[in-house]
RNA sequence: GGAGGAGUGGCAGAGCUGGUUUAAUGCACCGGUCUUGAAAACCGACGUACCUUAACGGGUACCGGGGGUUCGAAUCCCUCCUCCUCCGCCA
């Protein structure tokens, strides 16, 4: 949610920022409804809080009243009061009237985005950030794609995740379930080289943290939803991890936060079916280490530089072909302001596979929030939020499996087998 | 799930038979006096949000959340949430 403030000083830069975003122009006129609304609100309670004023010196009268004896006054100073509680009753309920209209205006509008996002429509537009060098791998027309891999190694059953809870559940077995297990240990004990300390958090959250990072009430439909309890399965570590924090008002002084969190992640992902969904390329259930940062707006850029380096080594510690893509306006996430893809080559595909998104939320999620912390001078300010995945797991099992594919069996990296304790799947 | 108890400012903790509470008091934190320096002692300041003001300041709301009674609610009523104790169930 964007700052109220921060809209009224900065409404012609604002609008720009939400073009680029590809924000609907005929909504464009939100921005000035917000401001209209918050002239209205202010012009309200200035109204209503002398007439509470006034209401509040009567009632004090009226007890000194009736301790001195002189009820005959007191009562005529009752009525009085009584007639003012009705203007009363009605201010406030426009005022609340105004404040909600206010709130679902600003929840409407996204992020701005950061000057170097590039225009654009989709993910056809992205700028290639940081290209493969080398060339790509090409293993030829007998090269298996995963799904297929898996069959012959007896890895991973979506047959069977699907007779058990539906498509789009893999179930992992044997030497597939023990690399997901070994993927797991090797990230999170690389976060922690980097200085994240380690959370498991809750898998189910309530709405507020729902909201709080942003996926209400913009992605209602793609969360799972518990509604006897009314938790929503978490789509990311990001939310629970990020609403650690929610509401409080930080010291300077504990900046940085870096937190990381291994969870399933749920997602709906109503919708999508089709050519490119098949195997693990597209699930409902996957496993993610997440890495989360709560910053001093001043560092945050540093800090998101500091995520992507981590996010690169990951990469390369597992000899995957990657690039980096930054996101166009088109294609940025309705809360970030600046967010970097990580890809890796599927050489069986023939084609990159998504698996760390890593963004910069500014101050979008700690207002929703209202995370914020206070300056040397005692001043508060929102922070700034960031998080990354660092990385989310199908899609890096599915890459391993198609790039390592020998006569022999898939090789697991090197930086990984202490963690699987094998060297091949075979 | 059942019965009972409790939620007050960073922490502890009064108030809770409604009106000198503009929330006592202690601790912590901050500023000052004293001191070579520190401690102690003493003095002062010390919550959040919003409105208003050029500023000093003034005002409104907030005692877990929401609603109600009343001229007036931390205090009475309803409801929800959370925590504690006991019982039940359970990995």
């Amino acid at each position: 949610m964007l700052d109220l403030g921060f809209i009224r000083d900065n409404k012609e830069a604002l609008l720009t920022g939400l073009k680029t975003k590809n924000f609907k122009e005929e909504d464009l006129h939100i921005v000035d409804k917000v401001i209209e609304l918050d002239d209205q609100r202010k012009s309200l309670q200035t109204t209503l809080d002398a007439q509470k004023a006034e209401s509040n010196q009567l009632s004090k009268e009226i007890g000194d009243l009736f301790k001195t004896g002189k009820q005959a006054e007191a009562q005529s100073l009752k009525d009085k009061v009584a007639g003012l509680k009705i203007g009363i009753k009605e201010g406030e309920s426009s005022l609340q009237t105004i404040k909600e209209n206010l709130e679902e205006l600003l929840l409407a509008l996204p992020n701005m985005p950061h000057p170097s996002v590039p225009p654009g429509n989709s993910e056809e537009d992205n700028e290639v950030f940081k290209d493969w060098g080398e060339d790509l791998p090409d293993l030829g027309e007998s090269a298996k794609p995963h799904w297929e891999l898996a069959t012959k190694y007896n890895l991973f059953d979506l047959q069977l995740g699907a007779k058990i809870s539906g498509a789009g559940f893999p179930l992992y077995r044997g030497k597939g379930a023990k690399l997901q297990r070994a993927l797991i240990n090797f990230f999170l004990d690389e976060a922690e080289k980097a200085g994240y300390e380690e959370i498991i958090p809750p898998l189910l959250v309530n709405e507020d943290s729902a909201r709080g990072t942003g996926q209400l009430p913009d992605k209602e439909g793609q969360m799972y939803h518990a509604t006897a309890d009314d938790l929503y399965l978490i789509p990311t570590a990001e939310v629970p991890i990020t609403n650690i924090h929610r509401g409080e008002i930080l010291d300077e002084a504990q900046f940085p936060i870096k937190l990381c969190g291994y969870t399933p992640c749920f997602r709906r992902e109503a919708g999508s079916y089709g050519a490119h969904v098949r195997g693990l390329n597209r699930v409902h259930q996957f496993d993610k280490i997440e890495i989360v940062r709560i910053e001093h707006p001043e560092k945050s850029y540093a800090a998101l530089d500091e995520m992507l380096a981590h996010v690169e080594s990951l990469l390369k510690k597992l000899e995957l072909p990657y690039r980096i893509l930054r996101l166009c306006g088109g294609d940025i996430s309705f809360a970030s302001a600046l967010t970097f893809d990580f890809e890796i080559y599927s050489a069986a595909q023939k084609r990159w596979l998504e698996v760390s998104s890593v963004s910069n939320f500014e101050t979008f999620q700690s207002n929703r929030m209202k995370l914020r912390f206070k300056d040397a001078n005692k001043k508060k300010h929102l922070a700034h939020t960031l998080n990354g995945s660092a990385l989310a797991l199908a899609r890096i099992v599915a890459g391993l499996l198609e790039n390592n594919q020998t006569e022999d069996g898939i090789v697991i990296p090197k930086a990984l087998q202490p963690y699987t304790r094998f060297e091949i799947i075979n």
